[in-house]
DNA sequence: ATTTGGCTACGAAATTATTCGTACTTAAAA
DNA sequence: TTTTAAGTACGAATAATTTCGTAGCCAAAT
């Protein structure tokens, strides 16, 4: 559970990731259409960067057709997590409370958002509470 | 105002850079040091990264004395800013709401940070409130 | 005065990530 | 049937990052 032994995406990886998130399973050719509407590159880049994810077991396809099929094999959100610890390890050094600051402070959140958060705080503060009186796990 | 212009430290750039944040102007042996008891690394590896970054213009530094004394020459602020912005954008697709469940999710706050987080909600809700009922700038 | 140890500078090797050209295959269009 | 277009595979060039060895300098210890 080191953090160390956590398969990392590098940049470029990731971009190929999110879009299959997005987008569902896909080819090479729908992945790269995506991709240089962004940045230019060319096709078999794409390709190349694909076939190495799939090595590293990053994604599974389905190679049945003549243009193979792309999935994602991780979870974006083990992946956010991932993320998420490590700027709160990292950046904010272990302070979640920063970390929410900056969010909020950069990306105005809507009202529907924040009554979700303030939800979410409020549900949290009762565990938190109850954990501080007694330590039934139920 | 891109983002792509904006100084983009490399990995090791940025553990350099958390370490002089929190420890304050540091010797390349002091940072060396703090480093090297998280992974193990020559001292001049840690020199040459530290003297690039200062080219780069990601350090300052005092030469006065026989070992340089290094600083920080970004702000951690903007950083962070930098990097919460990218996994908005990136991982959390514009919702800051998200990244905050997330970051909530997986290292529990103190009851503090809980009020203190609530207390900024509260006063966001106001602003947003204000917006949509009128547009006067201040 | 000499040696030793800690320091900087810097070239260059090693590693990792990204990009692309070329060969080959095959389905479908002509 | 021949040509063409779209695919895959994969070696290898390039770029970016990280690592380290070696040389030289200087202050302090011997």
């Amino acid at each position: 559970m080191s953090d160390s032994d956590l398969i990392k995406p590098t940049t470029s990886e990731l971009e190929i990731l999110q879009i299959l998130w997005e987008e569902g399973d896909s080819t090479v050719r729908e992945v790269h259409e995506i991709l240089s509407a962004k940045k230019a590159s060319g096709y078999t880049t794409t390709l190349k960067l694909m076939q190495i994810m799939h090595d590293k077991g990053l994604l599974h396809r389905n190679d049945e057709a003549r243009s193979h099929v792309y999935t994602a094999a991780v979870k974006k959100e083990s992946m956010q997590k991932q993320a998420v610890n490590k700027m709160i390890n990292g950046m904010f050094k272990g302070s979640p409370a920063k970390l929410i600051m900056h969010a909020l402070g950069n990306h105005k959140a809507t009202k529907e958002e924040i009554a979700e958060i303030k939800k979410y705080l409020n549900e949290m503060e009762n565990d938190v509470a109850a954990k501080t009186k007694n330590t039934s796990k139920k």
